[in-house]
DNA sequence: TATGAATGAGTGTTCATTCAT
DNA sequence: GATGAATGAACACTCATTCAT
């Protein structure tokens, strides 16, 4: 259960250590969205979250805590929202759903996965592995998903190659927020969802079993 | 001719401010590289440039003026790579060696790439423009390869397709690079190259005229 | 009975406050041996005395309030010991004794000592003259046991040269701890104390009546 | 030559270091008189020298630079003076002259002695050893002088006599100024000087060789 | 009487930028 | 053209003190 880092708070109560937290890193989020980790001073993202900078630091013990914790929480959401994807059934219908899903959610969350993608590097060595870990895991639902429908003979490919697949999916999906500027004057989230799922069964059509 | 944002220098002597240039932008690159845009000072830039401040400062106006002109230069050798890609043959296999070069491309390029990707956003909205428009026009090179086999009638996708493709394979590009911490656990450039154009061309062939 | 600055307290019961207090003591003066008056923080004490931050704030006013009530304890620690010297005897053995106790005591509370005398500068202007006085006290028994022995004409000094052998005695015991760092090198406190009583009584037997 | 620790200098021209430096010697001394190292502020220090806090910075690397300069720069003057003493005649009256002599340049600089005597404890483990270092070498020139005396055959003491004996005389002449509030209401200078060398000559007396 | 969450003025330090030489 | 000393706004972070519970 190392799956998180533990940042340091002073004060004792739980509850109230998250909602301070939830509170900064709403905050925080939307002062990244504009200008960035660094360019975010620490008395800002105070006043954002509605409390004082002493009273900030009772929650966190350096800038990069919060960074870390805004990190933490977007992947936390997306992993909650793609929780319950299909993984079982193994069929090119709930493959097509699964994707579909995560395209959707990452179009809900641009903002957070923008920044996420763009300040995560400044997580210091010692937080950065906690990120990736949960990185990788959800590009390993993907995976899964994958390989349920070889295992029940929907379609057949390598394990390498699913292990591209999945990371290629996940990546299109961030895409989509990252590359916005140019993405979203050609595209509707909708035509953007339907010609990446075009793209990506007609080339696993190319591998379904029983053509 | 606007292709390019005049960064202002003091020193009128053009032959000086390209040589200078030069140094301050492989100086920056590599600083940039180890520690980010905000983590390096203009002092560094310097110093790794082999100058005085007060001379970095006689071809800039300001830090993020280095950041724009390193973001420009890597572009820029990007597309000389690129620039002699056969664009007009229109065969499958022209398209295969495009995107192939391009990949070991940004194998070389790694480290300027990854600079560029986790930088460009502290570009100021007055610079980044140029940094854009140098994006586009590479993906419009893989666009017009793509378009012109559509025309050769080697394979038949819509534009809207074809524009879509030529995104995901630029974006395939710079992931090796960016996701460098998890790919290349897997794959070394060789084996991603042949599986990213397996998975590409197992897609095109499905969209191959005459099957 | 102006011997103490009072210091205010909100809690009433003084039985209490005492108690407090003393914990208090504790916990700081082992906190200043290790970090210095200004290094320690309020919350440092208030854990240290095992009470929070707020009961803290019950028994003292201000951060200095602390200082004081430490440097009063130790000045009270220390002329507690010295009581008991005996003060009416006027012969050398007596005034011997009484210095050799002196030392001793200084030894046995060295980092007290090292504490009030490197700390009490910091006392504001309104504690230091209470310290102060109590510091004359002390002097002041030197005197009076050297001041004895001229009366019962054991000795032959003039008034100020008892009063300034009094200051050196009782500096040359502080110096035993804030000096420790080389003289504790050289001599255990036995040597120390043979060897500063023989120079001191060589000088005394210069002056002795009946030689 | 390690007798020195280097303060670390951005600025290159070493006159100018050494000029700057002196300057802000000059203000933080005053300072720290005044209001002790840890309530005086880097800000503070930088305009009583006379330029800005981002100049002061270029000079050292932490405030604590600061300190160490003052403290050696106090020995330094203190030694300075002392250099010219007779250290080699050997004679009680060059011994009196050289104890007189210093007690005088105690006096003269009193508030930077009481400066060093109350701050440096502050000193990190790292920059205290030089400063102690020093302390020693000026005991040992009282030690030489003693020594001398007992060479050449003017008084007889053992080695950790005369060790003990410099010690004292080198705290004597401090003790003029930590402990002025009480020592200069019942001495002038002279007086003072000639009481302590007075005490001490009746306890050098009693050992003089050919009484 | 005891607690500990909240506060915000204050601290040491950095660094992009300027400008006299 | 080149230098590097000077500047000061800005920053992350601390901590004595208060006060509602």
């Amino acid at each position: 259960m190392n799956n998180k880092r533990e940042v340091h708070a002073s004060v004792k109560d739980e509850r109230l250590v998250e909602k301070r937290r939830n509170q900064m890193i709403r905050g925080a989020v939307s002062l990244f969205k504009q200008k960035g980790f660094h360019r975010t001073t620490t008395r800002e993202i105070a006043k954002a979250a509605g409390f004082s900078i002493g009273t900030l630091y009772e929650y966190i013990r350096t800038k990069e805590d919060v960074l870390y914790l805004v990190c933490d929480s977007i992947y936390e959401e997306v992993r909650t929202e793609l929780e319950d994807m299909e993984l079982e059934k193994g069929t090119l219908e709930s493959l097509k759903h699964g994707i579909q899903h995560y395209f959707r959610v990452m179009d809900n969350m641009q903002d957070e996965v923008l920044v996420m993608y763009q300040e995560a590097k400044s997580l210091s060595k010692d937080a950065l592995p906690y990120v990736l870990k949960k990185e990788m895991e959800m590009v390993g639902m993907f995976e899964k998903l994958l390989q349920c429908c070889v295992e029940k003979g929907a379609i057949s490919f390598t394990k390498e190659q699913i292990h591209l697949m999945a990371q290629n999916i996940f990546v299109q999906g961030q895409m989509w927020g990252f590359r916005r500027w140019t993405l979203q004057k050609s595209y509707t989230i909708e035509d953007y969802i339907n010609l990446q799922t075009e793209l990506l069964f007609s080339s696993i059509m190319g591998h379904e079993k029983n053509r």
